[in-house]
RNA sequence: GUUGGGAGCGA
């Protein structure tokens, strides 16, 4: 029988829904017993297909054998009625396997509250979302992407926006599918909210994901501008990536912005810390040149690391450097 | 027995 399933579900994968009743007939033909799984593969590719009809045809014949649907079968038909926007046969159908017994599991939920926000209902997706964790399940990566996108379709844009950070903060972290859709609708009209973004995963040590949100706005067009390099070069330096953030350094200066102070100050630190003092020369010369040294900040920052190390020729050749850019230290 | 169910965009 698992062979058989295995088949089937192949076909299904395919679309190949002839192929997989085929099978599934051969498998009666040789007197096998299709099981559960059997009858939720089926069910759930017609569902797919938008034939409830046969789904629900099926639910019939496998209670005539004895079999039992489980919380994946009306999961699978909870979908398809969703998905023909039969919202109101999908609800009747949660109740009906309540009254069942059977325990809707996240998957179940999350189906459910799709359907809601489909039909434009995020009061109701919400009561099912909270529901949902009054019963002891957490909502998981997929059910915040599916009310965030609830509320993006809807332009509402800084709840979706909070919700992505509520999110963040349960340690879950959103993939790409969430980004795309909260990024689309933010496009135009709020920026500033992905650099946020940004700077939250920044803070959480997640950079790999800091850098997908920092790609996903650059394949939108989105020109960065010297916050969100600030921003991830402190992300960087943080997390022990120093190589990359030189790179967004010298990435910024070709672009023609312009550094903050502060994100400058981390970032020599952290070349010094890694030896490399080359780099780390070479940037301070940029910036001395570049009179960003609204209160002698980057200067302080390099004496006292070279203080700590002992280095007093370098303290004194700072100094004499400031004094002949008319920077008196105080 | 690596056998079944949930999200976006694009076309």
């Amino acid at each position: 029988v698992v062979t058989y399933n295995s088949v089937i579900n192949g076909f299904c994968l395919e679309g190949n829904i002839r192929a997989a009743q085929n099978t599934f007939n051969d498998m009666l033909d040789k007197g096998l017993v299709p099981d559960m799984v059997t009858y939720s593969t089926l069910i759930y590719v017609y569902c797919k297909e938008g034939n409830i009809q046969e789904a629900y045809s099926l639910l019939d014949e496998l209670a005539g054998k004895g079999l039992v649907a489980d919380v994946i079968t009306y999961s699978a038909l909870i979908q398809g009625l969703c998905k023909e926007r039969r919202l109101k046969n999908a609800c009747k159908l949660f109740h009906k396997m309540l009254q069942m017994g059977l325990k809707p599991d996240q998957f179940t939920y999350t189906t459910l509250i799709n359907g809601h926000c489909r039909e434009g209902n995020i009061k109701k997706a919400f009561k099912l979302h909270n529901e949902m964790v009054k019963n002891g399940l957490s909502p998981d990566v997929v059910t915040y992407s599916v009310l965030i996108h609830g509320l993006c379709k809807q332009v509402r844009t800084k709840e979706a926006n909070r919700l992505l950070f509520r999110m963040i903060y349960d340690d879950l972290i959103p993939d790409k599918v969430t980004y795309d859709k909260l990024i689309e609708n933010c496009i135009d009209d709020n920026m500033e909210s992905n650099v946020a973004l940004i700077k939250g995963l920044c803070m959480k040590g997640e950079m790999i994901e800091a850098e997908k949100v920092f790609e996903i706005m650059r394949e939108k067009n989105w020109t960065p501008n010297d916050i969100v390099y600030n921003v991830l070069i402190h992300g960087y330096c943080k997390n022990d990536n120093i190589c990359k953030a030189y790179n967004m350094y010298n990435e910024m200066e070709e672009l023609g912005l312009v550094p903050n102070i502060g994100a400058i100050i981390v970032l020599i630190k952290s070349l010094n810390n890694e030896g490399m003092t080359k780099e780390s020369d070479e940037m301070l010369q940029r910036v001395m040149k570049g009179c960003l040294t609204p209160a002698a900040a980057a200067q302080t920052a390099m004496i006292e690391q070279n203080n700590e190390e002992g280095n007093m020729q370098e303290v004194i050749k700072i100094l004499a450097e400031m004094v002949d850019d008319g920077l008196l230290p105080n």
